[in-house]
DNA sequence: ATCAGCACCTGTTGGC
DNA sequence: TGCCAACAGGTGCTGA
């Protein structure tokens, strides 16, 4: 579920929650996906205070005044939910399907809580050192971030160069070409430029590549604004839906007319995943 | 070096 | 209604 969007709401969030407070340990019952072994990480986060939050892609990062920052991925059913003494009871978090997978609790020295919950058990955290975060195979392989100044259609065009063969769409979900994208933003990002998810990256015209990176952006960055997609599962750190949902052209929309032409959209595959696409509005 | 395909989990959905 | 296969937003590994 969550994408560069969802994972910069939590991100966010937390920047405001969390900075400044003090861990006082740490608790799993999943200890499978928590590297260092829970009780070592319980033990290395004690004491120490919260000095900021960051992205790599989606990744979230943790950073504490002890030289060790938090790693955390929550691939497709995680969440991270901020619990306090006066909110901890409150409807919100009764949902089963959020709050009965609770697998790993942070808490901190005033009673609030950061809780990791995951359905299907396929996210992680790590304790790593601050200095080594970046080293970390999965950031240090990361491309650029969706969302950077720095991606210009030139930087675009020539990431894209060495995949003339495949499928754009194919190539948009690549963390290692561009971090970020995931199956629901690619679909929707493509819609907006006007471009099938099958083409191949060498059938893309000049003139195409600037309106594929300016939906990109405006994509990702308008469902950043409304706290994301909630398609299901995911829930921002105070276990509310996101908002994008509303705003989706073609993704889980298959068989129901496009909003734009009244077409119907359709969904095909490519590799183990779907995409949604309308087959007037995308050449 | 690249990339398709499966594995990691559990729950839900759709077809028969 | 009941059962089972297919599928679900992400990656990591394997082997062609």
């Amino acid at each position: 579920m969550p994408e560069l969007p969802e994972v910069q709401t939590v991100v966010s969030q937390l920047a405001r929650k969390i900075v400044g407070k003090r861990f006082s340990g740490f608790s799993s019952a999943w200890a499978k996906q928590v590297t260092p072994l829970p009780r070592t990480l319980a033990r290395r986060i004690a004491g120490a205070i919260v000095t900021g939050t960051r992205r790599f892609g989606k990744h979230i990062v943790i950073d504490l005044d002890n030289g060790y920052s938090l790693i955390i991925h929550l691939k497709m059913t995680g969440h991270l939910l901020y619990k306090t003494d006066e909110n901890r009871a409150d409807k919100i978090f009764t949902e089963d399907r959020v709050n009965g997978y609770i697998h790993h609790i942070f808490t901190f020295t005033d009673g609030a809580t950061l809780e990791f919950s995951d359905m299907r058990k396929f996210g992680w955290v790590r304790l790593e050192k601050t200095a080594a975060v970046e080293k970390l195979k999965s950031i240090r392989e990361l491309g650029i971030d969706a969302l950077s100044p720095e991606l210009t259609v030139e930087r675009l065009r020539s990431l894209f160069a060495r995949k003339q063969a495949r499928p754009i769409g194919a190539v948009l979900l690549e963390q290692t070409v561009i971090a970020g994208v995931g199956n629901i933003y690619r679909s929707e990002a493509l819609f907006v430029a006007g471009v099938r998810p099958e083409r191949r990256v060498g059938s893309i015209k000049k003139g195409e590549w600037s309106g594929i990176l300016v939906s990109l952006k405006r994509v990702l960055r308008q469902a950043t604004r409304l706290h994301g997609t909630t398609d299901g599962d995911f829930r921002d750190t105070d276990g509310l839906p996101g908002r994008f949902q509303r705003t989706l052209f073609v993704y889980g929309r298959a068989g129901l007319p496009c909003k734009k032409c009244g077409t119907m959209v359709e969904r095909k595959r490519l590799g183990q995943r779907s995409f949604f696409f309308c087959a007037r509005c995308q050449q």
